[in-house]
Parts: structure tokens; sequence; C-alpha cells
DNA sequence: CTGGGGACGGGGCCC
DNA sequence: TGGGCCCCGTCCCCA
């Protein structure tokens, strides 16, 4: 007994559920374009797959062997059998690319195929690089430069063809613009879009020192609470479970799902801008807008709880928001209309459906850099501290900037040189010793950024540097920050002049660190492993939902010195001691 | 309308 | 490398 085209028929479910994004667990970039996909079918297909998702929900493939167009090609191959190739290329030249691609990943019949279709043509199979990389190759960040080998336009995301998918396409042109297979970053379920406001992402990563990224691991551990995946698959499961209902996997792939399920739309934007209309959006991606989470408790708390559709349409309507992304990462205007910046011809979304790293926005202005020097980051130019003040001495500029000076995009701020490229300018960076530095700084060319001092002065009562220095040796030179381990103090004194070697993949923004780079781009994926196993919310740290239980315990642990008041979080009472410390 | 409080997001820093 | 904590901020509700 056997079912005649029940193979088939469940390739064919796969893939329409590839193209809603139902159930993906995995993502993979490809220089500046996303793809969701599921683990299953791509460990299936090649070894090589099944190595990098068996611990990864974020690839980051190779772009000198695979390039989004290729991979797009790729991809359709695994979920169809079927070989589609461009129209907008030559077949050989295709299929050349096809071939290197198929090595790399370990598609020895997509390979074979090339081959045969190479030979059939007369073209010569390239070597490719048939020896297989393995999972241990070299996956680099995408650090290519836009202009490289991505496809020109606004679409950084790719769709698997319509004949595949067998979607129903209301539009071509439009799907075009908002694939069904767009990669689609951002959180959802409680969290819906972005609640964190983050993300579209720039897949336009502009710079990066960083290292090769054998896929970050984003999602972190999942506490085994709360149905976050079902949270995330009810558009399409229809469930109205309680999050303590669910029943879903929790793992890793659980939380990927959040984002990777219930998103309706990204952009990855490459200097794209993306134009917030809901009337683009498909009655499946309509469908996959969350009705919001389930009720809650009716404390306030709940209360919040079922707003929060509205809490991220309302990130929309910031002020911050308004503002089109200069530097390539979209944001839909105030109006919701696409202002066409960046040449970007208008992917639709829905407010609630665009995800906003406002960062980038507010760093992208006017086409500056990402760096916080722009002053328009509320949050960044008053830097934590210092610690967001002591990072701008190099200046990094996203492609689709208007280049302010010529081809030299990449200024390293001490010198002043630029650069054509990111990687050139990290490498140049790297010249710059910290000795070096230090020399040039009592040369007095190294000038302390102001904030830095202020931080430092406000930080002083309490600040390593009071600490003694026989259990912290490892001092500063340049701010006398004492530390207990060399690693520390290199990590610290990278601050005063290395700056941000961690480009997000995805929206390119910078980091000095890589472990902040990391949670910034759970954020643009919406990974939120914490979840409260009360109300079911979901955290990107372990923090974050430490701090949320008191909510529900009713501890308020940080108390008013002055007039009593409990908060719950100490920022609320560092809020409130404002307050009372205010002239006014 | 405004100020205060509650809750939460992001980034930097140190461990 | 990740966790914890700090800072910055925003958004929302309510009095």
């Amino acid at each position: 007994m056997e079912l005649p085209n029940h193979a088939k028929h469940l390739l064919l479910q796969l893939n329409q559920q590839r193209a809603k994004g139902f159930l993906c667990d995995v993502i993979i970039v490809v220089e500046n374009a996303l793809f969701r996909a599921h683990k299953n079918i791509l460990a299936a297909s090649s070894i090589y797959f099944k190595s990098l998702v068996l611990h990864d929900n974020l690839i980051n493939l190779d772009t000198e062997m695979v390039n989004p167009s290729v991979f797009r090609q790729v991809l359709d191959f695994i979920y169809t059998g079927k070989l589609l190739s461009s129209s907008d290329q030559s077949s050989e030249q295709n299929f050349s690319a096809l071939l290197t691609a198929a090595s790399y990943l370990q598609l020895h019949d997509l390979a074979a195929l090339c081959r045969k279709k190479l030979k059939r043509s007369g073209g010569k199979p390239l070597p490719g690089k048939p020896s297989t990389p393995g999972p241990l190759s070299r996956l680099r960040l995408n650090n290519q430069r836009l202009s490289s080998s991505t496809p020109a336009g606004p679409n950084n995301h790719y769709p698997p063809t319509p004949s595949d998918a067998d979607q129903p396409q209301p539009d071509e042109g439009l799907r075009d613009k908002l694939s069904d297979d767009e990669m689609f970053v951002g959180s959802s379920g409680k969290n819906g879009n972005g609640g964190n406001g983050s993300s579209n992402g720039n897949l336009s990563s502009g710079g990066s020192a960083g290292e090769p990224d054998l896929g970050l691991d984003l999602s972190k551990k999942s506490p085994p609470s709360a149905g976050t995946a079902t949270d995330a698959l009810s558009p399409h499961s229809n469930s109205q479970e309680s999050p303590q209902s669910a029943s879903v996997s929790t793992t890793n792939s659980a939380s990927l799902d959040d984002s990777s399920t219930t998103l309706p739309g990204v952009d990855t934007c490459g200097s794209e801008t993306v134009e917030l209309n809901s009337s683009s959006k498909t009655s499946e991606e309509t469908q996959n807008q969350p009705d919001g989470p389930p009720p809650q408790k009716k404390s306030r708390q709940g209360a919040r709880k079922n707003e929060w559709p509205k809490r991220e349409a309302s990130g929309l309507k910031s002020e911050n928001h308004d503002r089109p992304l200069v530097n390539g990462v979209i944001v839909g205007p105030k109006d919701g209309r696409s202002s066409g910046v960046g040449g970007g011809s208008g992917s639709s979304f829905t407010s609630d459906q665009s995800f906003q790293c406002k960062d980038e926005e507010e760093g992208g202005e006017n086409g500056q850099d990402h760096s916080e020097e722009s002053g328009q980051s509320d949050g960044e130019s008053a830097g934590g501290g210092g610690g967001g003040t002591a990072g701008a001495n190099y200046v990094y500029r996203q492609e689709g900037f208007e280049p302010a000076f010529g081809d030299n995009l990449y200024v390293c701020i001490p010198c002043g040189k630029g650069f054509p490229s990111s990687e050139q300018l990290n490498a140049h960076v790297e010249t710059h010793t910290e000795d070096e530095l230090y020399i040039k700084e009592e040369g007095g060319t190294f000038v302390k950024e102001e904030d830095e001092e202020e931080a430092e002065d406000l930080s002083a009562p309490v600040g390593p540097s009071n600490f003694g220095s026989e259990t912290r040796p490892f001092k500063c030179t340049v701010c006398s920050k004492s530390y207990k381990d060399p690693a520390t103090l290199r990590q610290h004194e990278k601050s005063h002049w290395l700056t941000r070697p961690f480009p997000c993949n995805i929206c390119g923004k910078m980091f000095t660190q890589r472990g902040t780079m990391t949670r910034h781009m759970r954020s643009h994926l919406g990974l939120k492993p914490f979840a409260c196993e009360e109300c079911g919310m979901r955290f990107t740290r372990q923090y974050r939902l430490t701090e949320h239980m008191r909510v529900h315990s009713g501890e308020k642990p940080y108390e008013c010195q002055l007039c009593g008041g409990k908060f719950t979080q100490q920022r609320n009472l560092i809020s409130h001691l404002r307050m009372h410390t205010s002239p006014s």
C-alpha cells in the first residue's frame, strides 16, 4: 500500500509552509539576504546543513560560495526537487554558480545536476570547491559590500518561486517587494513585531571586522515555560491556549519560531524604504497578525499585555520613527508612506509588520554613521554610564549612505584616514596599537571624549578605579581604571580606541563587544528565550525576566530613602530620585 | 494637559 | 562567552 504522490504532497506542504514562514526554525543569512527554512528539510538535504542546523538557528553562509540569488534557487531545489534557473543570467553562468554553491553546501544531487547541465551546454563545470568545506569551513559574517554580488534592487529576501510555493499571489509586482519568504525579522507573539522596536534588518552589514560567525545561537536556552511557540503560531494554529498550556516545544527552534512564523514582513533594508501600508498585506499575512495575547490578568499588567499590538504600533508613530533611514535601514515615515529613500521601491508592510531598529534610525539620520555621535540617539548619546561614548572613535558608514568622503566611507577618527571598506578600516584600526594611541594621547592628539570623562566622574565614587590596586593590578593607562584580570583590562582599553568591531549581521550597527552584538541580534530576530511563567511574557534577557517577575510577586526591593517610595525596578527608583533632586 | 509611576527595550560595561 | 547590572530611553496609565 502506497499513497501516490504522498511525498510530493508533503514536500508541497512544506514548501508552502516555508513560503509562509510557518514553523520555520532556521534562518540562513546569505550576504544581505535572509532565508527562512526548516531545519529538518535542510538537514535531510545535506550533511553540511545537518551539521549547521544542529545547534544553530542562524546560519551564515560564505558569500564567496553562494549569493542570495543562487541560494534562492538552491532552497527552491531543496524544497521542490526542481531546478529553476534564473532567467536573468546566462544559463551557464547560473549553473556554474549553482554548482559552486551546491558543492559548498554538499548538495550532491544538485551539484550533479548542475554538472550535467553544464556538460550538456558545453560549459566547463567549475571546479567549484567540491571538497566539502564541512561545518567547520569558513563561514563569514556577510561582510560583503552590498554592491558585490547582491542583486540590484531592494529585495534582499528571496521567496520560493510562486510555482513552487503554490502560494496565492495577489500581485506579482507586489510579491517582488513583499515576499512570503522574506525573512521576517522581529519578535512576535506577545512581543509582537519587535515590541522592542528593533528591527528590520539592514542586511548590508557593512563592516565586518567580525569574526567568522558559525551561526549564532541567538535563541539560547528557553525556560520550560510558556507557550511561546504557540503564541507565535496562534495565527496558524488558531490556538488561543494560555501560554502555560502551550505544548509546543520551546527549544531553540521554538524560540526562533517566534520570529519566523508570525512575522509577516521584514525588510532587509539595504537602502530600502518600506512603505507601511496594510493594504499590501497578503491575506495570509493578515492572518498571521496575531490578535494579541490571550487575555491576561485583569491587572494593569494584564491590561498592558492586551495592548501589545498597540504598543508596537506606537513604536512606529513615535517621533523617532518618523524618519526614513538614510543609512539603509528602513523605517516607515510617520504616515506610513514610503519616502522612497534609498531607491527602494517600497515594500509594503503594515505598520505593525515592520520592525525598526530605533538606534539605526537615529544613527542613520542624515546619512550619518552608525556610531552614536550622531547625537540623535537618545539612549546612545547618553551612553549608559559612559559606555556609549567611549566607542565612537571610528566612524562606520553604512552602504547606501551618501558618501560624504568620496569612496572612503569608513573613517578612522583618530587619524582621519578614510577607507573604502569596513574591512580595510578595521585592518587599519588594528595598526593603531594601544601604545601608539596612548602615545598619541600623551601627545595631546588623542582627546578623550567629554562624555566619557563625565561618566567617569560620575562613576568615580564606585568605579573600579577606587578599588585597591592590590586586588586589581591591571590598570588602564588611559583612565587609570583597574581590573582584576588582563582580559578585562584589554576589553576596557578597547573602549578607548578600538570601537566597534562587531557589526550586526542584520542592520549593520556596530558594537563594542560580541556579546552585545549577539544580544542585539536576538532582538532583531525576536528571540526571547526567557519566558514568564505567570503571564507568558518573554524577554531577551534573563535579567529582564527576573525584573519582570517582581511585577507578579509584588516585591519592591528598591526604596527611596527620601520618601520611602518603593519600586520594583531600580531604574524607576533612579528616575524617581531625579524627581527629588530636580530643581522643580 | 501634565507629572509621576509602572513596565519595558537597548546598549555598554564588568565579571 | 554569557550573565548581571548599570545606564539611557520610551510608552502607557492614572491621578
